[in-house]
DNA sequence: CTAGGGTTAG
């Protein structure tokens, strides 16, 4: 009898695979021994160990005369593999069909699966009557399922009444805190249970782990760890997962790295927590080794490591690797399992560019949620298309049961600073009050950008003063907003009062602060910080950083200076540091460095048809006519079009675009009559049109068309007929102002007496009087 | 032979 259960104990453990485990079956079946209840009810479980919960069902139904055991482990077979609705069903099964009472065992499962799906106040009801509270299997599973809904004061009430706690109870309490976000109570009732001579096991760590994580509370994660080394539990499967997730969320990814070296047997979970710590702090390289070698030793990607593996692809910019990514996707079936695969691939497309097959990915989810939508507006807005992400918000705005949240309104404010429509976005601004976000600090910084982009400073600057600032976010946005309207002197005043109220600087404020001074002029004050960053707050330039200061020097006429900064440079020139340096050679008419820098720029990137026009406007202002023919000639070698110049206005709530020579404006006519009026008058107070960058090749008389069809001027013009006398016009433009149309515009401001702010792709221009603010570069 | 508390997500 002994030796017999010995045997069949070695049997079932042998069965790790559902083949193995189908011959056993036949086996037991050929023998007879099937009829055996205590037999077929460990096939039963054996099966769902095995994840098939269909052949325990198939199981189970052969089975004549069920008694208790046999119920409980169906039921549990279906909690196992997560199939909670069917555990209940179940289980309402046995309650009218089977005729038997429910025991000590029923209940944790059953408790498990309504913690997934409804609150399980009733099943709480019959625990009572049964008098089974007391038991800590089922008081934990209470005291889970409760934490599962929010209802923690219930939660905590029962733990603390409970007459018996084992390390199972301690655990159910702190992880229901842990996943109410509650942390500091978490720690709590940790010191409580130390106190009462319980010691941590790992899966207290990893909840605890966990929390630390989310609350951004490195100290106590550090603590915690330590801790964990000291009870020897550093090399604990789980405990090293939620580890390496703990570090990765902090940025320590040599921590992490660290773990997940020492870890003896690793996992799926282990597997995408480090591909997921790579991905999520930009280093999609050393993400896809892992990758690479967890294929190798066989383990099978699930749909968390599709989720990272996509945001990988995006960063490496790999479009042939992102169109593998999507196929496996795919054939798995996982867009309609699941919302969030479908939203990572929408937003891989995005990021890559391929904005149309995001949008076919996009229409073709079989659901769609608030976060869909969002990665869509953020992917048009991010590809400069702000009136295609506008479109498909007031899309989203039709249908009801998606609830615009933090993410709608950052990702959608973004499009009207992009297009300076002041008066939609302030209608969104409206939207956001009602929503009640305007004092988030992502959604405000949003909106302060969009005032600040939109040509009001004054707005920007007192919805800065009405935000939280104790993290640098709204600081960067309007420090870089002043920077943008040539107010250097006050960004610094403000980057002043900001490390005052001690809140840290990042890589993004420097930026910020560096083009600020490099719009003013400030070169010395410039270089200062350059140093303050890296010496007092260890931060290491980024190719924008280099690039502002490039900027700094070169356009402050110290071209020579300027290159000895690229050389300097730790790492390697991209486009944007010559693109820098050309552009300064251009305002300053340097055209032997502003050849060598092209020449650079045109060996990293030989695609951007601006740097084309840069030089060729260099060789233009020094009438080197056949340098102009060769740059010219070289652009269109490569198939390389000019991009189309637009300027935009609002008026009434709508914005009117005008392209350079646009005729089809309903306006046009009157546009024109005032052009001429304007350019007369012009003229007589001095004003001669430069044709500099007019191609020499044209006629005289056509060259001054050339000028006043551009489409800033058409834009000012119809503005002037728009708009009552002496208010102020607001114009947006894609490219940069050009020589003569700054020139000419402060003549306009003079002769209409009216403020003229121009946003450019660059900065502001503030015209009035018949000056500009910006002094004279452009 | 049947039970609780745990780690990865856009």
């Amino acid at each position: 009898m002994r030796i017999e259960k010995i045997d069949f104990d070695l049997l079932f453990i042998s069965c790790t695979k559902v083949h193995l485990a189908k011959r056993l079956h036949a086996l037991l079946v050929v023998s007879g021994k099937v009829r055996d209840l205590f037999i077929s009810t460990r096939l039963v479980n054996l099966y769902s160990y095995l994840g098939d919960v269909s052949f325990s069902r198939r199981t189970f139904n052969q089975i004549p005369k069920k008694d208790i055991y046999t119920w409980n482990s169906m039921i549990s077979a279906y909690v196992r593999t997560g199939r909670f609705h069917e555990a209940l069903y179940c289980f309402h099964q046995f309650s009218f069909t089977s005729g038997l009472q429910p025991n000590f065992y029923t209940f944790p499962p059953v408790l498990k699966a309504c913690g997934n799906l409804v609150d399980g106040k009733k099943i709480h009801c019959q625990v009572l009557k049964l008098g089974f509270q007391w038991d800590i299997y089922v008081a934990a599973s209470l005291i889970h399922m409760y934490s599962r809904f929010g209802f923690v004061a219930v939660a905590r009430k029962l733990f603390n009444e409970m007459p018996v706690r084992d390390i199972g109870s301690w655990n159910a309490m702190i992880s229901g805190l842990c996943q109410n976000g509650n942390a500091t109570e978490a720690l709590d009732v940790l010191n409580e249970m130390r106190l009462e001579g319980e010691n941590m096991d790992p899966l207290t760590v990893a909840s605890l782990l966990t929390v630390c994580a989310q609350s951004n509370d490195m100290l106590s994660g550090m603590l915690i760890h330590l801790y964990v080394i000291k009870q020897g539990l550093e090399f604990d499967l789980l405990v090293s997962n939620a580890s390496i997730n703990m570090y990765a969320k902090f940025g320590c990814l040599a921590n992490a790295l660290r773990v997940f070296n020492q870890m003896d047997a690793t996992d799926l979970v282990s597997w995408n927590s480090i591909i997921a710590a790579y991905e999520q702090n930009d280093d999609p390289k050393t993400a896809l080794g892992f990758f690479n070698k967890m294929q190798q030793i066989g383990i099978q990607p699930d749909l968390l490591t599709l989720l990272s593996l996509a945001s990988i692809v995006a960063q490496l910019a790999d479009c042939q690797k992102s169109r593998s990514v999507h196929g496996f996707i795919l054939r798995r079936g996982w867009v309609t399992e699941n919302v969030a695969i479908g939203n990572a691939v929408v937003d891989m497309y995005a990021k890559l560019g391929a904005i149309n097959s995001a949008r076919n990915v996009f229409e073709e989810l079989p659901t769609r949620d608030v976060i869909s939508w969002n990665t869509l507006i953020t992917g048009y807005a991010q590809n400069g298309l702000a009136n295609e992400a506008i479109e498909v918000y007031n899309t989203m705005e039709e249908c009801e049961e998606i609830i615009p949240n933090q993410g709608t309104w950052v990702s959608v404010l973004p499009a009207y600073s992009h297009l300076g429509a002041l008066q939609q976005g302030m209608k969104i601004h409206g939207g956001v009050i009602k929503n009640n976000l305007h004092m988030d600090v992502f959604v405000g910084t949003c909106l302060i950008d969009m005032y600040g982009k939109c040509g009001r400073l004054d707005d920007a600057m007192s919805l800065f003063y009405q935000v939280p600032r104790e993290n640098s976010v709204p600081w960067n946005a309007i420090i870089s907003c002043l920077g943008l309207h040539g107010h250097g002197e006050k960004a610094l005043k403000l980057f002043e009062e900001m490390l005052d109220k001690a809140v840290k600087p990042d890589h993004v404020t420097f930026v910020s602060l560096l083009s600020a001074c490099s719009h003013s002029g400030l070169v010395e004050v410039g270089k200062h910080y350059f140093h303050v960053m890296q010496e007092r707050y260890r931060i290491k330039p980024s190719y924008k950083h280099y690039g502002c200061m490039v900027d700094l020097l070169g356009r402050a006429g110290h071209l020579e200076t300027a290159y000895d900064f690229i050389k300097s440079m730790p790492i390697e020139p991209d486009a944007s540091i010559w693109g820098a340096l050309l552009g300064a050679c251009r305002i300053h008419g340097n055209v032997k460095l502003g050849k060598f820098a092209s020449d650079r720029l045109f060996e990293v990137d030989s695609e951007n048809i601006g740097y084309y026009i840069l030089l060729s406007n260099i060789y233009a202002n020094s009438g080197k006519w056949e340098g102009v023919d060769k740059v010219r000639s070289l652009a269109r070698d490569r198939g390389l079009r000019k991009t189309p110049g637009w300027s935009s206005i609002e008026i009434n709530n709508r914005v009117d675009v005008f392209y350079t020579g646009n005729q089809t404006h309903q306006k046009y006519q009157e546009i024109c009559i005032e052009l001429k009026v304007m350019t007369a008058k012009m003229k007589s107070l001095g004003y001669i049109p430069d044709f500099t960058f007019v191609l020499q090749d044209v006629e005289e008389d056509e060259k001054e068309e050339i000028l006043t069809s551009h489409s800033e001027r058409l834009a000012i013009a119809f503005g002037i007929i728009s708009t009552p006398p002496r208010t102020p016009i607001r114009i947006f433009k894609n490219l940069r102002v050009c020589g003569d149309c700054h020139t000419a515009t402060k003549y306009i401001s003079k002769i209409t007496e009216r403020e003229i702010i121009v946003r450019d792709s660059n900065r502001f221009h503030h015209f009035k009087d018949g000056t500009c603010s910006c002094g004279d570069y452009w």
